[in-house]
DNA sequence: AATGCAGCCATTTTT
DNA sequence: TGGCTGCATT
């Protein structure tokens, strides 16, 4: 009898609704899992127990997610519940899935099975290209417009050939659905695929081939869907293809957190999912185990007010917990710097900061918080936003690497062609570019051909023909020496590091760190193709987060994390819910606003703070707001307004002299005298001459460069805040 | 080919 | 305000 019991141990620590959607193996079912009620203990447990019961194989099992995030948890918390290879298991992001079954049969879309995949960046440029050759004036119809639309088509499931049936309003008189036809042909040129491909040609060969979808249909005997209020059509399309014989799809998901719509998630598929599946089982999570008393009573009032869901109530054994606090400031300064001495009252209770978060609606509202974290010397990071590997240096890198380590990768090439600089100026490479397309041969084929005719000058012949040496060098030798010190040849011999050496600008330190962090990031595969395919799909920045430090991030960045204390800033109308999205979808949008700020507020644990601004510094001009609609729409018994407790003066918490002071704009320090500078630096000697130009490091803002020198005064222009946040953080590393 | 300046734009963003 | 793009100048 133990024996049984131990086997189910798991089920123990369930209550009982989510016992029930761990149990409900069979047939499908709809897990509505409000915030913070153990959607993923659920997740992860009936994956569990799916194999305890021996109902199937670990490959038998598709379980798909959003994020690579949240595929690692899953991963990372079964492995704790059962020992079984967990690599056999079909867990993963949507993408990932597909790319792993369009591998398998890439040829039936004309692609070979070493396709790469390309970023955002490359699909850009090739629509621009195609754009450009088609004659269309690029300033009416921007490539990134036209972008969107062909992902339009893509998140809807449409292939190229049935997509003339569809009219756009704007951009009427171009023929869109030719352009799309147009672009998937040069991806197939390219032997490339796009992030939206990953999954439409799946569908497409599933379609097409039914052998094949049969094949999947019988692995395939459960499938899990996490998020499914985020899907597009196009996923659910395939999933549904996949589901069709067994149903036994499990998908959980909350529409009350369906902040996606603008990127193609349609609400639609959770909404509808019950009439798509016969006797589908509801189960509905309804006890939170995350927020207090006050805020989660907050929260669901707030979310009351949207009239398309399908209706939960979420219920708290906590109580006695702090109310909301409610804080109106004079302008954005005011709030950054009240919210941070709410910080600093935190740190002083010894709590810590990294269950500190700052939450707001747009990304430009970070930097008046990052400012005043700065300043006063609180470390922080920004979670989203630019992220390690779309920098510049790093997709330099990358490019190289993919030009030695794949077979032909064109637009890799176009890329770092004259990079570092090798005298090919713009009529050079659109010589070059023209040839390639008219011989219907790849870039590196007809570079070697075109440097035997005259098409082009001495020069530019020359430095070609020393640019493919070079390559054919390196890729003499990829099974002669090992992919790290491999990659570290290439960026020293292209010239590529020494570029960013002799660059004096402020970025250029920085740039040759993250080069250096590209290279130890190389050690963690043992082959550059698995390094390569990793990063074509995980964009993920993990550098920091050992390090305890305040999280600044937009709300729909925090969906799915929790802190302790959450600061909700800039709840003035307008911003939040935001001018743009009612213009654009009215009421609809307005619903998809309220959602996001109930994902907001329930992030919180224990505290949340908001607060609006009277007016705010935008753009270069004064805005006036009124607070926003939802302040108004939160009961007032869970909410305390306590103006009196901040300072109304100006005073700074560090005194700025100590580090020099600010002048006009807030990246540029102004120190008295030599002294005062080499004592807030570390990378130089006191008897250090110091010139215009010099890179320098200070302590608290990071890399700056020297602007003047007048009378014996220094003035530093410091790094962009982008680039200053990695010096911060080594600046903590090593204190 | 490199630099500098005018003009444009500014919601949310993973894979 | 500030960051980026594209065009014009040297």
């Amino acid at each position: 009898m133990e024996l049984i019991l131990n086997k189910f141990f798991y089920l123990e620590k369930l209550n009982d609704k989510q016992k029930e959607a761990v149990e409900a193996l069979d047939g499908p079912v709809l897990v509505l899992a409000g915030a913070g009620t153990g959607k993923t203990r659920v997740l992860t447990t009936r994956l569990a127990h799916l194999l305890n019961k021996k109902l199937s194989m670990p490959w038998e099992i598709l379980a798909v997610t959003f994020t690579n995030k949240a595929a690692n948890e899953m991963k990372e918390r079964v492995q704790n519940l059962l020992k079984i290879d967990i690599d056999r298991m079909w867990i993963g992001t949507f993408h990932s899935t597909g790319l792993k079954i369009l591998r398998r049969h890439s040829e039936l879309c004309s692609l070979k099975s070493d396709f790469t995949v390309i970023d955002t960046d490359d699909q850009q440029r090739l629509i621009k290209q195609i754009l450009e050759s088609n004659k269309i004036d690029i300033k009416k119809y921007t490539p990134s417009n036209v972008l969107w639309m062909v992902q339009w088509f893509k998140d809807k499931a449409i292939l190229p050939e049935e997509s003339s049936k569809y009219k756009f309003k704007f951009g009427r008189s171009i023929n869109i659905s030719k352009l799309y036809i147009e672009y998937q042909e040069r991806l197939k040129t390219l032997n490339a695929a796009d992030f939206g491909d990953l999954l439409l040609l799946p569908v497409r060969i599933f379609r097409e081939n039914l052998d094949i979808l049969k094949k999947y249909q019988n692995q395939f005997k459960y499938i899990l869907v996490d998020e499914y209020q985020d899907t597009d059509t196009c996923q659910d399309t395939f999933l549904k293809l996949l589901s069709q014989k067994y149903k036994n799809i499990c998908c959980v998901g909350d529409d009350d957190q369906a902040i996606y719509s603008w990127r193609g998630a349609d609400v639609k598929n959770i909404l509808s999912f019950p009439e798509a599946y016969k006797e589908v089982k509801i189960i509905r999570l309804e006890q939170n185990y995350r927020s207090t008393d006050h805020i989660l009573a907050a929260a669901s009032k707030l979310i009351e007010k949207n009239k398309d869901r399908l209706g939960k109530t979420l219920w708290t054994n906590s109580s006695n917990g702090e109310k909301i606090k409610l804080y109106f400031f004079e302008d954005g300064k005011d709030e950054a710097k009240n919210v941070s001495l709410e910080i600093e009252t935190l740190k002083l209770k010894k709590l810590k900061l990294d269950e500190i978060a700052i939450l707001v609606r747009a990304s430009f509202q970070t930097r008046l918080f990052e400012d005043r974290l700065l300043k006063i010397g609180i470390p922080y990071r920004v979670i989203g936003g630019f992220r390690f590997y779309e920098r510049l240096e790093i997709r330099d890198a990358i490019a190289y690497f993919r030009i030695v380590f794949k077979n032909s990768d064109d637009l890799a090439l176009e890329r770092v062609f004259n990079t570092p600089k090798r005298g090919l100026g713009n009529t050079t490479l659109q010589k070059l570019f023209k040839y390639a397309r008219e011989s219907k041969m790849n870039l590196l084929d007809a570079s070697k051909k075109i440097i035997e005719t005259d098409e082009l000058t001495l020069n530019a012949r020359n430095s070609i023909k020393t640019f493919i040496d070079d390559i054919n060098k390196w890729k003499s030798k990829i099974n002669k020496i090992n992919h790290i010190e491999l990659a570290k040849i290439i960026l020293e011999e292209s010239g590529y590091t020494r570029m960013w050496i002799n660059d004096k600008s402020i970025e250029a330190p920085g740039r040759l760190e993250n080069l250096k962090e590209l290279i130890s990031a190389l050690k963690d595969f043992s082959n550059m193709n698995e390094f390569l395919e990793h990063i074509s799909l995980v964009m993920e920045n993990e550098r920091n987060y050992k390090l305890d430090m305040v999280n600044i991030m937009t709300m729909h960045a925090a969906k799915g994390l929790e802190f302790e204390n959450v600061f909700l800033a800039g709840w003035d109308e307008g911003l939040f819910p935001h001018q743009k999205s009612l213009e654009e979808k009215g009421t609809q949008a307005l619903e998809e606003e309220r959602r996001l700020a109930y994902v907001a507020i329930t992030r919180g644990k224990k505290n949340v703070f908001i607060s609006f601004a009277k007016r705010r510094f935008i753009h270069g001009t004064w805005n006036f707001s009124q607070p926003s609609r939802f302040l108004s729409e939160l009961p007032k018994e869970n909410i305390d307004t306590n103006e009196s407790f901040f300072q109304d003066d100006d005073d700074l918490v560090v005194n700025e002299e100590e580090y020099g002071s600010r002048v006009k704009n807030p990246n540029r320090l102004l120190f008295q005298n030599k002294k005062d500078l080499v004592e807030n630096i570390n990378s130089y000697e006191s008897e250090y001459k110091f010139k215009i130009g010099d890179t320098i490091f200070h302590e608290k803002y990071g890399y700056g460069k020297i602007k003047y020198i007048i009378d014996g005064k220094y003035e530093i222009i410091f790094d962009k805040l982008n680039e200053t946040k990695i010096v911060l953080e080594n600046f903590i590393k090593h204190a």
